[in-house]
DNA sequence: TTATTAATTGTCAAAACGACAATTAATAAT
DNA sequence: ATTATTAATTGTCGTTTTGACAATTAATAA
């Protein structure tokens, strides 16, 4: 039997960052931490990547046991690898960025651990590198938003485009010409104007878009400049 | 002590795909792999993380073991994971891309391995999953470098606009306008004309550029779109 | 009926893009 | 010495995109 011998082993875990709109600020979903060490502090959604199932796997795992929800947008980040970041053992995580509908997130599914909506700047101290993770994976989100049509994902099916403007100005921190940005997210052809308008927000009332899922699977990968000024 | 019970352990390796250019063509760097199983079938540069490194430290360890370079442009690509990709035993491997000076390479340092440049289109079958890495950080690649400018890592010192110009064909597999190009890479003000010219290519000679190295540094995380026709 | 408010459509000058032509600086051939 | 040749470089120009800003529209509240 052919053996890999001396080579150290290491737990393997996924940590997800879970961004979430609620229609004015961007926020993350946290959980009170369930196991020493550190138990009960503020920490990400995650778990340790079991025997028979890919980082992947167990990311989607950990979402859909704490959120409820299965076939997220989940994105692959980096690997955190430094010998020391978990005290106990060595532990080397995979973390990913999930982008949610807040709506659809289904409060409390578990009673082993507590969870809670953060304001992205008003979020507490978080175990271990969770903090340096929150960080990445805000500026990861911002570029890759830039260049792909991927915040819909936290907005419901039935959208307006001043929710999408305010979700672009909030992910990106800086203010975003109203009439400019309404008539470049148009021109992508990826929304299907509704016949319906929202009129909570205003008297004049906006109308409900949704995404041709068609060209949106089709131009997921594609480069769109979304935001104004990205060149130097 | 407090410990993680009954999770199990892994071991985890990083894999360099190795990225060269010889004037002409994109190339990767083989090694005829030095252990069972698949002893002495092409394979990825790689080895498992140590107990005191991280998987970056790992990852420039192996480099500059089987390259003699060391500070070369490394970047995490993404983890692979899938619990049967090692037939021995679960091994986890981070994938990095490595962009190296193909003149700066030093044969042969170790008798532990056969180490061989490949065109990246006529490269042999590789072990496990090095195929699908090598595709990925091809993708990755041209995406990367449509845009920032990180192909110059390929390049020597001192390059002219015609050298760089191929590069970036052969990168992204598309032919791109001479005098488009040299415009569009002279107007993001990150070369430096030199008085000396390369005339081994042509009669009229082109002049050498060199990197401005600190406009290189402030803008190698900003957007430049390189690339023409890059939109949908 | 009018004031108000937010959504939407319009305008326009400047910049960027990209297709293509002309010029230039050298060497090789006559 | 002159000319042909070759690749690098600089130019041209109509089209498209960008982004700053104004005007209009569709509703509700006063």
């Amino acid at each position: 039997m052919i053996e890999y011998s001396g080579q150290p082993h290491y737990l393997v875990a996924v940590d997800c960052i879970v961004f979430g709109f609620d229609g004015e600020h961007l926020k993350i979903l946290l959980v009170k931490r369930g196991l020493e060490p550190e138990i009960n502090k503020w920490s990400l959604m995650g778990g340790f990547v079991g025997a028979d199932e890919s980082p992947d796997d167990a990311a989607n795992r950990v979402l859909k046991k704490m959120t409820g929800l299965e076939g997220v947008y989940l994105e692959q980040m980096q690997i955190y690898g430094e010998p020391k970041r978990d005290p106990i053992e060595r532990t080397l995580s995979v973390g990913y960025f999930a982008l949610i509908d807040i709506h659809k997130y289904e409060a409390q599914l578990n009673d082993d651990y507590e969870a809670e909506w953060f304001l992205i700047n008003e979020r507490p101290k978080l175990i271990f590198d969770h903090n340096q993770m929150v960080a990445d994976a805000r500026k990861k989100l911002r570029y890759k938003a830039a260049l792909h049509p991927i915040l819909f994902e936290m907005l419901p099916k039935k959208f307006t485009i001043p929710q999408l403007h305010i979700l672009f100005e909030e992910v990106n921190d800086t203010k975003i010409d109203t009439r400019n940005f309404s008539r470049k997210i148009t021109s992508t052809g990826l929304l299907i104007k509704l016949a319906e308008k929202d009129r909570t927000g205003s008297k004049k009332g906006a109308f409900y878009f949704k995404l041709d899922k068609k060209k949106y699977a089709a131009n997921a990968q594609a480069f769109l400049n979304l935001m104004p000024n990205l060149k130097v």
